[in-house]
RNA sequence: GGUGGGGUACCCAAGCGGCCAACGGGAGCAGACUGUAAAUCUGCCGGCUCACGCCUUCGAAGGUUCGAAUCCUUCCCCCACCA
C-alpha cells in the first residue's frame, strides 16, 4: 500500500499475524507495536525522551481533552501537536469519541452530535463529527480518528447496532469535514480520493506565517504533510454487527487503516476475542488495523494472532502510577510487604532503565512512602514492557516462530510465581 | 504541695449510662485498574469463626446500676499554671 505519506508494508506473517513497517508524515513505526497513551500531550510521568529510550514509536493524544485545555488553536499556534510536546515521531489523536462512553453522566447524544459538560468546569460544549475533525486537524496528529460512538461492553443488540450505525454516519460526515478542511493535505491521499488544490497550498502558506490570525476551526495542520483519517468498527460483541460495521466501512472508500473500537469495555475477553476474528475476515490485509483501547499483555498477544497491528492503552501508566508491575510471570503488586527486601529487579527477563538500576525493595520503598519517583519508574518500565513484547513479537513473526513463542509466553506469563524470592 | 486539664484499639482522635468492639483519619494488609474526570478506587483492619455467634477491651482496682468507655471512690501516670 502507498498513500502518499502514508505506506504500509509487511514483511513477514504468521496465520492471521502480520509484521509490518506502517510509514506515517512523522516516521516509520514497526508493527506490531504498543502507543503510550498522553492524553493531554503528555504520557504521564513520562517525557519524550524517556519513551524514545524505552522504545515507544508512536504516541496517542486526545482531542476532547486537549480542546478543553489548552485548546487546538493554542497548540496550533505552538507549532501543532509534535512541536508542543517536544515528540517529533507520529501521533495519533483520539476524537473523544471514548469520553462520550466514559462521562456518560455529563454528556447527551443526538444525531448531529454529543453535548459535553466539561469535567473541568462544568461548561457546555458540542461535539459534532464536524466539529472533532476540525479539532484534530488543528492539533495536527498524524493519525486522526473518527467520532464514534462507543458503548459499554455488555450493550444489547439493539443498542449496539445504534451505536454502530451512527458511528458509521458520523463516519461519513467526519470524511466530509475531513476533505473540506484538507487543505494543506497535499501529501496524503485521502480515503475515497485524495484532494489537491492549488488554493489550498496557498492557504497553508499564508496561514503557516501568521497563525495566529486565523480562528482554530481553518487552521491547517502545521507543515504541509498530511494526516489519515482512521474510521472506527464498532458492532460491540455482535459479530453479525462487527461484520456489517467491517464491511460497510471498508466499502466506503480507500482507508488509510482502520481502528477497532469498543471492545475492552467490560465484556468478556472471549468475547472480544471473537470479535477481532470477525474483523480480521473482513478488512483488507494490507492496511493497519488499530485496536482501540488494549491493553493488557496478554490481550496485545491474542490481537497480534488475531490480525492486530496496532494497540494503545492507559494500562501501563496508569497501574503504574498505582503501583502495578507487568513481569514476564503475571502482574506484581509493588505496594506487597515480600518486597520489603527483595533485592531482585522487577522483572529478571526486563532491561528497562528501572529493572536496570533498581530493586523491587527500592520501589516498594518509593510507593509506601509517596514518593513520585515510584510511579514514574513504573510507568517507564510498563511503557517499555508493553512495547518490546511488540517488538519480540515481531521477531518472532519474522522468524517464523510466532505461534510457539506465544503459547509459551502466555503459559509463562499466566503461570503467576511472581514474587516469592 | 495546690488548682485545672487529660489518660480510648498500632498512632492521632470522637464518644461521656443502653442503639459501642467503640465515629473519623493515619499507618498496616490485600485487591482492582484496558481509545486516562484516576499519583485513583475498593475491601480488611481486638481475638476465635466461613458465618450466626462467642470471648477480651476504653490507665489500674473497687463500687453504683437490670446495664458503664461513659456515674462514684481510691490509686498510678501525663500536661498547664500557681507555690
Amino acid at each position: 500500500m502507498h498513500t502518499g505519506t502514508f505506506r504500509f508494508s509487511i514483511h513477514a506473517t504468521a496465520g492471521a499475524a502480520r509484521a509490518g513497517v506502517f510509514t506515517t508524515p512523522h516516521g516509520a513505526v514497526e508493527t506490531p507495536t504498543f502507543m503510550p497513551v498522553g492524553t493531554l500531550a503528555t504520557v504521564k510521568a513520562l517525557d519524550p525522551r524517556d519513551l524514545r529510550e524505552a522504545g515507544a514509536q508512536m504516541l496517542l493524544a486526545n482531542a476532547y481533552h486537549l480542546h478543553l485545555r489548552p485548546g487546538e488553536d493554542i497548540v496550533a499556534q505552538m507549532g501543532g501537536l509534535h512541536r508542543f510536546m517536544g515528540w517529533d515521531g507520529p501521533i495519533l489523536t483520539d476524537s473523544g469519541g471514548f469520553q462520550v462512553f466514559s462521562l456518560a453522566t455529563l454528556r447527551t447524544i443526538t444525531e448531529e452530535g454529543v453535548e459535553f459538560q466539561s469535567h473541568v468546569d462544568g461548561s457546555r460544549h458540542i461535539f459534532t463529527p464536524e466539529s472533532v475533525m476540525a479539532i484534530e486537524r488543528a492539533l495536527g496528529a498524524d493519525v486522526i480518528m473518527q467520532f464514534d460512538h462507543v458503548i459499554p461492553g455488555k450493550s444489547d443488540y439493539a443498542a449496539a447496532r445504534d451505536a454502530s450505525e451512527r458511528s458509521v454516519r458520523w463516519l461519513e460526515r467526519c470524511r466530509a469535514a475531513f476533505r473540506d478542511a484538507g487543505c494543506g493535505m497535499r501529501d496524503a491521499e485521502l480515503p475515497g480520493g485524495g484532494m489537491r488544490d492549488a488554493g489550498c497550498d496557498r492557504l497553508v502558506a499564508s496561514e503557516l506565517s501568521t497563525p495566529r490570525s486565523f480562528p482554530a476551526s481553518r487552521i491547517p495542520p502545521p507543515a504541509s504533510r498530511g494526516q489519515a483519517l482512521f474510521p472506527i468498527v464498532q458492532g460491540g460483541i455482535h459479530a453479525e454487527l462487527r461484520r456489517d460495521a467491517a464491511r460497510t466501512i471498508r466499502d466506503m472508500g480507500d482507508w488509510v487503516g482502520y481502528g477497532i473500537g469498543g471492545l475492552s469495555v467490560g465484556e468478556a475477553k472471549p468475547e472480544m476475542y471473537a470479535m477481532l476474528e470477525v474483523v480480521d475476515g473482513v478488512l483488507p490485509t494490507d492496511r493497519p488495523r488499530y485496536l482501540m483501547g488494549v491493553g493488557f499483555p496478554e490481550d496485545l498477544i491474542e490481537g497480534v494472532r488475531r490480525g492486530v497491528d496496532l494497540f494503545d492503552c492507559v494500562a501501563p501508566t496508569r497501574m503504574g502510577r498505582n503501583g502495578t508491575a507487568f513481569t514476564s510471570t503475571g502482574r506484581l503488586n509493588v505496594r506487597r510487604a515480600e518486597l520489603k527486601t527483595d533485592e531482585r529487579p522487577l522483572d529478571d527477563a526486563c532491561d528497562c532503565a528501572t529493572c536496570a538500576r533498581f530493586s523491587r525493595a527500592y520501589i516498594r520503598h518509593l510507593f509506601t512512602a509517596d514518593e513520585m519517583l515510584g510511579p514514574r519508574l513504573l510507568s517507564l518500565h510498563n511503557v517499555h514492557f508493553l512495547v518490546t513484547l511488540m517488538r519480540t513479537a515481531r521477531a518472532a513473526i519474522a522468524e517464523g516462530t510466532f505461534d510457539a513463542w506465544s503459547l509459551g509466553w502466555l503459559e509463562r506469563y499466566h503461570s503467576r510465581p511472581v514474587s516469592t524470592p
